[in-house]
DNA sequence: GTCTATATTCCGATAGAC
DNA sequence: GTCTATCGGAATATAGAC
């Protein structure tokens, strides 16, 4: 058959991405995907080997937005709270859509993954870590941010809040995270 | 056979509550189980008819642990920092074992559980949120807290950050726990 | 690039002996 | 209460046709 979609590779990591934030790493199969495609489990095979190598394409996939968002808001003007603003968005519509963040998801299946795709989450969960550090060592020279801890230690203290936020806020509904998120804020301007 | 121990229910059920914080619901099986107590899987099935009620007894466990603890730190006689720190005890000890916390395990596989599990992990949840509430409370009434959030909002301050802190400590070390976990103390004393 | 077909392995679960 | 034996189903994965 002629190539139904050229971008099929791309679509099969856009499906995963979001069965992993909803199901988890062990609990979606490649027939989930198939499905959501409408194509058979061998056609994902064709574009990743396994699920191993699905789950690295789903992770650099990450460290690439990542990256690019952190370059769109070093060059975008906007204040260090607009910045940090930006980043507690993409909890935020995680909220909407019944899923938890990636690292939260991957954080539960570690034990459960092979070395390279561990050594892939260390880079990841770094990246972002030293995105909201750097924002907050930013705000406070600004003089937009008054907290007393590290940056490191704030914003270990905002990374939680927000991963765990969405998970507490799948259990318990919405209004937790909201409580968590404009509290979180609070803190940061001191 | 004889039986072979009389409380082989609650070896299954130890075993089970470690498997589930260390690998996560969808990971573990019964044959992990069976294998750790030395018998077939099909004795397993004798004990929980099946894996939801394995889980189910693993909440129920859960729980009850936490009610009898809520009681013993109740009739303790302690400060409530020393009630809040038995209570982050509970969080430390698990950064030592490559586990994450119970709850934070079941909000990861939250979306493929049933109904009826949902809502005992609601309770679970309800309930920790609310110990962690009434110690605050008591903690500022007494003059040895000083925070400036609403008891509920602090209290999920503190639980988001425990949670995701052991989750992001698998990942990147025991010191980032230990960071977050000396930061959240500061916080409560004001 | 996607298909059919199939191999393999594992999982959850049950029947029936002891 | 635990065993042996086995079933049905699902998941990962591969071979080879189109």
């Amino acid at each position: 058959m002629a190539p139904r979609n050229i971008d099929t590779k791309q679509e099969i990591l856009r499906i995963g991405m979001d069965l992993i934030k909803r199901y988890g790493y062990n609990a979606f199969s490649y027939a989930d995907i198939s499905k959501a495609l409408d194509m058979k489990n061998a056609a994902v095979h064709y574009h990743f080997r396994g699920k191993e190598d699905l789950l690295t394409g789903i992770l650099d996939q990450y460290l690439n937005d990542y990256v690019l968002m952190g370059k769109q808001l070093q060059g975008s003007g906007f204040t260090a709270l607009q910045k940090l603003e930006k980043f507690i968005e993409r909890y935020s519509v995680l909220t909407e859509m019944e899923c938890i963040c990636i690292i939260g998801s991957v954080a539960s299946d570690f034990n459960t993954l092979p070395e390279s795709v561990k050594v892939k989450i260390k880079e990841l969960v770094s990246l972002v870590l030293q995105m909201v550090e750097k924002t907050l060592q930013e705000g406070k020279k600004r003089g937009e941010f008054h907290f007393t801890e590290s940056a490191k230690t704030q914003a270990l203290l905002i990374m939680t809040n927000l991963a765990a936020g969405v998970q507490l806020s799948r259990i318990t509904g919405k209004s937790d995270y909201e409580l968590i998120r404009k509290a979180l804020v609070r803190q940061v301007k001191g």
